[in-house]
DNA sequence: ATGCTGACGTCGC
DNA sequence: CGCGACGCCAGCA
């Protein structure tokens, strides 16, 4: 287990496949403590310049909004990510949320080949 | 050193 | 069904 909680974070994130999308609370869940969400929030902020490179911007509130958009340098740098991964993404809210959603918790369910 | 704030989510009333 | 409070972690004044 990383000792880092925020070096758990990013782990997860970067596992996020190409086109989808998770949550912070999925995230929250996976690493043991479902009330961690905030926790999950703070690591993205902190997330910048980290490397490998954390695909934050797949990264969203359990409504699909993207809710940190605002720390992507631009406005609309998070949804044109998103878009060009092939998520519709409108007015900030990612739709079919639901079906690209990726749940880490998938990782256990799938059986390393 | 202490307190507040900030990319959220769940539980309680 | 709507609103409030708590939990979590780190950075900064």
């Amino acid at each position: 287990m990383e000792r880092d909680f925020f070096a758990a974070v990013y782990d997860v994130v970067r596992l996020v496949p190409h086109g989808r999308v998770t949550s912070y609370g999925a995230i929250a869940k996976f690493l043991g403590s479902g009330r961690s969400a905030r926790a999950v929030g703070y690591a993205m902020n902190a997330s910048h310049g980290v490397t490998p490179a954390v695909p934050a911007h797949r990264v969203v509130n359990r409504n699909g909004v993207l809710s940190g958009k605002h720390h992507f340098g631009s406005e609309n740098a998070m949804a044109d990510r998103l878009r060009a991964e092939g998520i519709s993404v409108v007015d900030d809210t990612v739709h079919h949320f639901r079906d690209v959603f990726w749940d880490p918790e998938c990782l256990l369910q799938q059986p390393s080949p």
